[in-house]
DNA sequence: TATTCTTTATTTAGTCCTGAACAAAGAGGT
DNA sequence: ACCTCTTTGTTCAGGACTAAATAAAGAATA
């Protein structure tokens, strides 16, 4: 219950990289004001900082009525970060620098389910880490759609995967002896969204992601909601009809069940609506040339999704509610039964909770996976634990030899 | 995102207080442990919580294979607390010693909906405060049924009080000079769940209230999750079908408007298992007598809590779900249907998640809103604001009198 | 232009807390 | 009886952080 105050200063430290990184340049007395420290702790940290070649001033930044502030920013060399989203077929990376921009990407084929899972994502990791920049690599971060033990630990329970306890953390910590930090993946995209998208001005909100499955990342006070054993969000199998299709989970009746991609896709074939190989694709095109039938099922999607979420938003009370994922591509059409659905469930006082539909890119879920590296700084509660301490010092360690501190 | 540590030697202070008031006494060995705050600390801090009075050093404890600890305990005339619970047609009064031990309750009469509530509960509280014992008050913690805006500030919005922005805190808090808290009544119930019930085991869990309403406290982390206005935990108003009974929220097919105490009863009249005069305890009256349509009408109402709350478990992922209130006196029936609809609807991995089902007492709701007062000391992320630094003050200031620590 | 106000940054003295060393007090084995 | 081990509690030097005072640098105003 009380506070720590150990791993202060390194915690600081970071919080400084870190917040710069999400939201540029600042003043010392930003700085100061954005992570409530005092104005002359901010003055020593930065000085040791700049020391360390980690941060630069730049120019003055016009007055505003009183002493004109001296910006410091990044020095962007001063580390990258790998991302990779694991699904059962393929697998995505992507290379970012320090502020989070795509500095490269890849896909690859994989085999979720082969008994030499971990040392083939091994040596593709091994692979792509090849081929990067110069600038020193503070960690690798894994997305993956199941459950995620400890972070620290990196075990994994994944029924997309078929995975039972698998120590993908640990595996990949030693074979490449970088810090390793594995999430499920919509909270990797939680965490995303806090320090680049939409949640930056938000302490409490909801990722919805909509695609194969359907999950959410929860955030209380700026903090990603992880629940008892890593398992939280998992709102695509919350219940919402007493008998209904068989969902992958082995239950009847889930939400995902209802508006998961296989599902709106087997029904627009058994309506006829796309042929019996058509997929998804071919469903969005027949709603894109307005038939009503492709349109209906999108929109009954929406109206159940809406339904779902307004129970969701009464749960948890959150800000806002950020809609991601592929079927995001659609979402025109989803909206029409989303919208009504949703409003009209919700209680009064919650009527006006606002709803954010981002566009979505293909890597977008691997730079989600890359931001649980960059995160780390941020986190004060040490949630990453070992792992966080690790990117903190690969992130200063590199640095000093270049300094010359020594007197 | 950084720590404050300005405010932490009073936190730890009062952190000292509220662990020996929830656990018993225990060692300078044992706090340090369990507040995560060096032996050294804790020295120095108990050294001044015995100079002023509010601790006293106890036997020494038999010794386990090392020095025999002595052990500390409160001075239990330290401190009292009042809560209150009001509700829309009564307010129940409990005070209770510093360590959460109930020493005397009333009830009184009230008309939430009068012009003149705020001076008719200031009254009421008045005089139950006036009748209370020597030690001091340390503050008041009322419960509401609705949202709390800033606990603080103490602004209600209840539906079923008929309440719109009733300043409530601060009201109460310039009458009667005293610190006053502020909280949804499940809320506090969950507070007093996590200091003194099943919850001190746990750090994530939920508490789930059934009677009137049905309403939910969340536990996250060890903290109430209060979502961005206070507006967290009304699963109440989940819609669990498109269709349904006209809800108080104004909407169709809540929850609460299938399986709250008055559907209950309604379905019961209309089905001929009661009179038309007789009220809850009739049916549960014919429950007990083996009545297979008045069992069957609180199984159906278990069936949808349970398919409800494995959607809550899946999205929050608690260790622990605890059933709370009035209507647990007929959990018997309840669980005919709640057991098998809550473990089918789960996902394998979650299917285990503990249900606790505890006794109830009438005075149980004003017992949480006291939990309140008694919670702040714990407070270390400071939710509970300026009240919860007003606590602590009292608590410290009444005792520094008898120290004589000026040299 | 001189004065006042506002905002930024640094220095200084002092508080809170920790780690490490040490003292205290018993259990358990020889 | 004596030594070793374990656990509790205290003392002390030092680090992290703050508040307050001060300096710096320009805007606003008269």
């Amino acid at each position: 219950m009380a506070i720590r105050p150990q791993a202060r200063t390194d915690v600081n430290r970071s919080a400084i990289l870190a917040h710069l990184g999400a939201h540029g340049p600042a003043s010392r007395a930003d700085l100061a004001r954005a992570l409530a420290v005092s104005p002359a702790l901010m003055t020593q940290l930065t000085k040791d900082l700049i020391a360390e070649g980690l941060l630069l001033e730049l120019e003055h930044s016009p007055s505003q009525g009183g002493r004109p502030a001296r910006m410091l920013g990044l020095v962007s060399t001063a580390g990258r970060a790998v991302g990779v989203k694991v699904v059962a077929d393929h697998v995505a990376f992507v290379e970012v620098g320090i502020d989070g921009t795509m500095v490269r990407s890849a896909s690859e084929p994989f085999d979720a389910s082969a008994s030499t899972v971990l040392a083939d994502l091994t040596m593709l990791l091994r692979r792509f880490i090849g081929g990067g920049g110069s600038a020193p690599l503070l960690g690798i971060g894994v997305g993956v759609p199941g459950s995620v033990d400890r972070q620290g630990n990196g075990l994994v329970d994944s029924t997309q995967l078929g995975w039972h306890q698998v120590p993908l953390g640990a595996t990949l910590r030693r074979e490449l002896a970088l810090p390793v930090i594995v999430e499920n993946n919509v909270n990797a995209l939680a965490i995303a969204e806090r320090l680049y998208g939409v949640g930056r001005q938000y302490e409490n909100f909801l990722v919805v992601t909509i695609g194969t499955g359907v999950g959410a990342g929860i955030v209380v006070d700026g903090v990603v909601l992880r629940g008892s054993a890593g398992g939280s969000g998992e709102i695509g199998h919350i219940p919402v009809a007493d008998d209904g299709p068989l969902c992958s989970c082995g239950n009847h009746g889930c939400l995902e069940s209802f508006i998961g991609e296989a599902s709106l896709v087997r029904v627009a074939r058994g309506r006829g609506v796309i042929g019996q190989q058509s997929g998804i694709s071919a469903l969005r095109a027949a709603a894109d040339a307005d038939d009503a039938e492709a349109t209906r099922i999108f929109s009954e999607a929406g109206h159940l999704l809406g339904r779902t979420l307004a129970g969701i938003v009464h749960t948890l009370d959150p800000e806002i509610v950020i809609v991601l994922g592929e079927g995001t591509a659609a979402w025109k059409h989803w909206s029409y039964g989303f919208e009504p659905a949703l409003r009209s469930s919700l209680i009064p006082s919650r009527r006006g909770v606002a709803v954010a539909v981002e566009t979505w890119q293909d890597e977008s879920w691997a730079q989600g996976a890359a931001a649980l590296v960059l995160a780390t700084p941020f986190d004060a509660d040490d949630v990453a634990g070992d792992q966080g301490r690790l990117v903190r010092e690969r992130l200063v360690e590199q640095a000093a030899p270049q300094a010359g501190l020594e007197p």
